[in-house]
DNA sequence: ATGTAC
C-alpha cells in the first residue's frame, strides 16, 4: 500500500480501486509502523456510500470489526450516505467522565487507602452482573434508554450542574427504544451503575502537569488536584443492539444494492428503515453508557464524601465510540452528515454552539484514558480541527490480550504497581494481565501526534494514584 | 468490548 507523508503526522493514502474517497492518516512515522494492518480497513472504509471527505484515522488506530478502532467517517446523508454498526462498534457509546476534587494530593493522602477500599468494595465490575441501581422493571429501563444521564439525575443520583458538562447535556435525542430488542433489554435490566472489563477502569488520579493554565482553570483544574476518571461504556446492552442490527443490515443491504468489500462493514443508508431503526437504537445505548457513567461518578462522590468529606464536580463526560448526525461543510457547501467516530473522541473548537456557555470560550474538554499505571490527559478541540472535530481516544492496544497475560502475572503486575505508589483493586488476576502497560501504545506518543497533526492542544495531563478494575 | 459460540 503506498502511504505517502504530506506532513509530519499526516499521511494520505491515495483513492484506487473501490475507494470513493482518500484516506487519512494522523500519526507519527513510529506510530504509522504499527498500524500497517489497521490501514487496509480505512481502505475499505474509503468504499463507503456516500462518504465525504476521506477514510480518517487517528493516532492510536488499529485492528477492529470492520471499521479500524480510531477511525473517523462521515457520510452525506442527502446523497444515500449509509450508517454502519460497526463504524460505532460493539461497545455503543463507551467513554470517559471526569470528575474533579476540591482538594489537592497533600490534603487527600492520609484518606487514600479508605477511598480506595471504598471504591473496590463499592464499584460493581468485571464480566458478571451486579449494578448500583437496580431497575427492577422494564418500565425503568424505559426511561434510562429515553433519558439517560439526565433521568439518573432527576432520580437523585446526581448534581445540578452536572447536565451541562454532560455531552448531549447527558441524553441523546431521537433515542428509539422500539428498536431495542429483548435480549438488549434483558441483558441491560442488571448493569446500569457497572464498570465492566478489559480496558475499562475507574482511576483515582492527580493532575501531574498544566499545559495551558487558563483553559485547565475554566475545566476546573489546577496541578496536584486529585480527579476520579471512568472509562466504561453500554455493558451487555450496547453489544446485544450492535450484534442485532449488524444481522438486518447484512440482509438489507442486497435489497438497496450496497456492495462493500467488507461483510463487517454491513450498512443501511441512513434515509432508510433499517438506518433509522439502527440509529434509534444506538440512542437508546447512548443513554443507557451516559447513566451507567452517571451512576459511578455519584458512587465516586458518595466515597470521597464518606470517606474524607472531600466533594467532587463534573469536569465533562464525553463518549468516543458514536455515530451522529451534524452540520459540516463540504467543498465549502453547508451539508447533513452522519459522522462515524469508533475509538475517535469528538473535540469541539471555541466558539461552537453545542458548548455550554462556561466553556465556549475555550472549547471542549476531550478525555483521553491513558493504560493502566501510566498517564492520561486532558486535550481541548481547536479552531480549524481536522476529521469533522475529532481526535485520538487513548493508547490503542498492540498486543493481543494472550500475548500480554503471558509475559505478566496479575500478581507481579499488581506489585509493580504498588511499589510505584499506586493502589490497586482488581477483580480478576488474568483481566489485571491483560492489560498490562506493556500491550498498549503510549499515550504520551498518541496524545503528541494529536496536538503535532493540528487536531486538539493539550491541557493536562493526569497520573494515577489508584486503579479499580473489572 | 462481550453471559469470549448458536
Amino acid at each position: 500500500m503506498e502511504v505517502v507523508e504530506e506532513d509530519p503526522y499526516r499521511f494520505r493514502i491515495a483513492r484506487r480501486a473501490r475507494m470513493r474517497v482518500p484516506g487519512v492518516v494522523f500519526a507519527s512515522r513510529d506510530l504509522l509502523s504499527h498500524a500497517e494492518k489497521a490501514l487496509e480497513q480505512v481502505v475499505n472504509v474509503a468504499a463507503l456510500p456516500g462518504i465525504v471527505g476521506a477514510s480518517y484515522a487517528m493516532p492510536d488506530v488499529h485492528w477492529g470489526y470492520g471499521f479500524p478502532i480510531g477511525g473517523v467517517a462521515a457520510t452525506d446523508v442527502a446523497d444515500g450516505g449509509v450508517v454502519s454498526p460497526g463504524g460505532v462498534g460493539f461497545d455503543i457509546s463507551c467513554g470517559v467522565r471526569l470528575l474533579a476534587a476540591d482538594c489537592d494530593r497533600t490534603a487527600i493522602g492520609p484518606a487514600l487507602p479508605a477511598i480506595m477500599d471504598g471504591l473496590g468494595q463499592d464499584t460493581p465490575r468485571g464480566a458478571v452482573t451486579g449494578a448500583v441501581w437496580h431497575l427492577g422493571s422494564d418500565r425503568l429501563l424505559e426511561r434510562v434508554l429515553a433519558g439517560g444521564s439526565r433521568y439518573a439525575v432527576e432520580e437523585g443520583h446526581g448534581e445540578d450542574g452536572d447536565l451541562r458538562r454532560c455531552e448531549d447535556d447527558g441524553a441523546v435525542a431521537d433515542a428509539d427504544t422500539g428498536q431495542v430488542g429483548a435480549r438488549a433489554r434483558e441483558r441491560g435490566l442488571g448493569q446500569v451503575g457497572s464498570l465492566g472489563s478489559g480496558n475499562h477502569f475507574l482511576e483515582v488520579q492527580e493532575v501531574a502537569e498544566v499545559y495551558d493554565e487558563p483553559v485547565a482553570a475554566a475545566f476546573g483544574l489546577a496541578l496536584g488536584q486529585v480527579c476520579v476518571m471512568i472509562h466504561c461504556g453500554s455493558r451487555g446492552l450496547g453489544h446485544q443492539i450492535c450484534s442485532d442490527h449488524v444481522r438486518a443490515m447484512d440482509r438489507a443491504m442486497r435489497r438497496y444494492g450496497i456492495e462493500v468489500p467488507d461483510r463487517q462493514l454491513a450498512c443501511a443508508p441512513v434515509d432508510s428503515p433499517e438506518g433509522r431503526a439502527y440509529l434509534g437504537a444506538m440512542a437508546a445505548a447512548a443513554n443507557y453508557a451516559r447513566a451507567n457513567r452517571q451512576l459511578l461518578g455519584e458512587l465516586s462522590r458518595r466515597v470521597f464524601r464518606r470517606e474524607a468529606g472531600v466533594r467532587l464536580t463534573l469536569v465533562y463526560d464525553v463518549s468516543h465510540n458514536l455515530a451522529k448526525i451534524e452540520e459540516h461543510e463540504v467543498d465549502a457547501t453547508p451539508r447533513t452528515l452522519c459522522v462515524h467516530r469508533k475509538g475517535a473522541t469528538r473535540a469541539l473548537p471555541p466558539g461552537h454552539p453545542d458548548l455550554p456557555a462556561d466553556l465556549r470560550g475555550v472549547g471542549q474538554p476531550v478525555l483521553i484514558p491513558g493504560t493502566m499505571g501510566t498517564c492520561s490527559y486532558v486535550l481541548t478541540g481547536v479552531p480549524r480541527g481536522e476529521a469533522f472535530h475529532s481526535t485520538c481516544h487513548g493508547a490503542g492496544r498492540e498486543k493481543s490480550r494472550h500475548q500480554a497475560a503471558r509475559g505478566v502475572s496479575g500478581r507481579e503486575l499488581r506489585s509493580r504497581l504498588e511499589a510505584r505508589g499506586i493502589a490497586v483493586r482488581a477483580s480478576s488476576w488474568r483481566g489485571l494481565a491483560e492489560e498490562t502497560p506493556e500491550a498498549y501504545k503510549d499515550v504520551s506518543a498518541v496524545v503528541e501526534a494529536s496536538e503535532g497533526a493540528g487536531l486538539c492542544r493539550r491541557v493536562v495531563r493526569l497520573v494515577p494514584l489508584g486503579v479499580v478494575k473489572g
